[in-house]
DNA sequence: ACCTGAACACCGTTCAAGT
DNA sequence: ACCTGAACACCGTTCAAGT
């Protein structure tokens, strides 16, 4: 067993590059959350010292800025061909995934940085010129912008913080809370949790899309040339 | 000059109390960011080590959980006596103002903490009160409270992450982003900060109403007894 | 009962030194 | 060119010791 220098780990040598760096990080912050994720513990996931990942990244707020453009890309970018509310739809269902899947994502995204994450203003160029073509004025375009923006990224925010992971889970994990809320003192959040959070078809996933499109059909309205209501 | 003791310090003997702790931390954050606030420096704030700060908070998750619920709790809470759409309405814009002058608030509510948090079960009890008063039923009332939250929460997260603080300033800044734009890369976004944003009627604040006026008029008809559109 | 000093196990980052 | 060890200035927190 001749292994000489490279024997104190299993993948030794494949040379670090930021792409491989940026990588682990993301590994690391869906496995165990953006808390985790050190340059410390990120060195120990790649067998180095963290001292080395400053060859790879300026620091700390690069390696951030780093893995949000990465994941950030993932999302569906808007196209000016189609119709823009199919678009816009496919865009949110897309951003909602990716958020899901990378609970860390959207709060990176929202973080201010100079010079902007480009996965950013790739998406903000592609959503203006969509509901151009699709026929809104340049303030209905700031008003759509801002509103499904906000919806989005407050969904992701809001789903960050839910204490399940599937839906199979809300049932019981609603009648745990439910046992443990001052019930005289919360009535209104007590009736909903037995009459309606607890029942079996319910889906707190489900609402996204019902809230996307209320939203969708408002903006409908604000369209040059749409029939006023 | 017989001043003994109490010699190092202008403000020595209040003595510590959670709600002076509270306080101070919140002052804190405000001045100089969440980032800002860690035990030693809110120790320094207030003349005492860190460690003394320990005899009022459990540790720093309560000292969090402590300004969220103090601040939390200047929302204005909706009643179930007036109209709905009127009380919904002045709750988010009262959460607005809170999450403008504490930009810290919003996301520290948000944060998954075992018990909840007073300030927000109450707000949750008042919502679901209020908007079953007002004719929506179980299911409408999860759909509008969901939606709601969400763009609340969205807004603040949007409005924390904008690197203007006035309105006044927007002009310039958008000025100044627009000279590092890659413009042949994003002309839709060049050309909505020269033709809007950079406009001096333009005021990024007023995009919080119009899109809660969006989502009430979409609200509307969903309670029981609504005329179809 | 409340406050403190020293200590522990962590951070991000710099810098001189190694190969 | 890339990696490392030691060091610095920070964290939250524990614990024995002071008053």
């Amino acid at each position: 067993m001749a292994r000489g220098a490279e024997r104190h780990n299993a993948r030794p040598r494949a040379p670090l590059t930021r792409e491989r760096v940026l990588r682990a990080a993301i590994d690391l912050a869906d496995r165990e959350g953006l808390e985790a994720l050190s340059m410390r513990r990120l060195g120990q996931q790649l067998s180095v010292e963290a001292m080395s990942l400053y060859n790879h990244v300026a620091n700390k707020a690069d390696l951030l800025l780093g893995i949000a453009d990465l994941a950030g890309s993932e999302i569906y970018l808007p196209s000016t061909v189609d119709d823009w509310r199919a678009e816009m739809r496919r865009r949110a269902i897309s951003a909602r995934d990716v958020f899901s899947h990378h609970p860390w994502v959207s709060g990176l995204l929202e973080a201010q940085t100079d010079p902007p994450i480009p996965a950013t203003l790739r998406q903000h160029n592609a959503v203006i010129g969509c509901l151009r073509a699709g026929g809104f004025s340049m303030a209905a375009t700031a008003h759509a912008f801002s509103l499904l923006d906000c919806y989005i990224y407050g969904w992701a925010s809001q789903e960050a913080t839910l204490p399940f992971e599937t839906d199979d889970e809300v049932g019981e994990l609603a009648a745990a809370s439910l046992a443990q809320l001052p019930r005289d003192e919360y009535p209104h959040i007590a009736e909903m949790i037995t009459e309606h959070t607890m029942k079996p078809g319910y889906s707190y996933a489900d609402e996204f899309e019902f809230g996307l499109d209320l939203i969708l059909d408002g903006l409908d309205n604000l369209r040059d040339g749409a029939s006023a209501s």
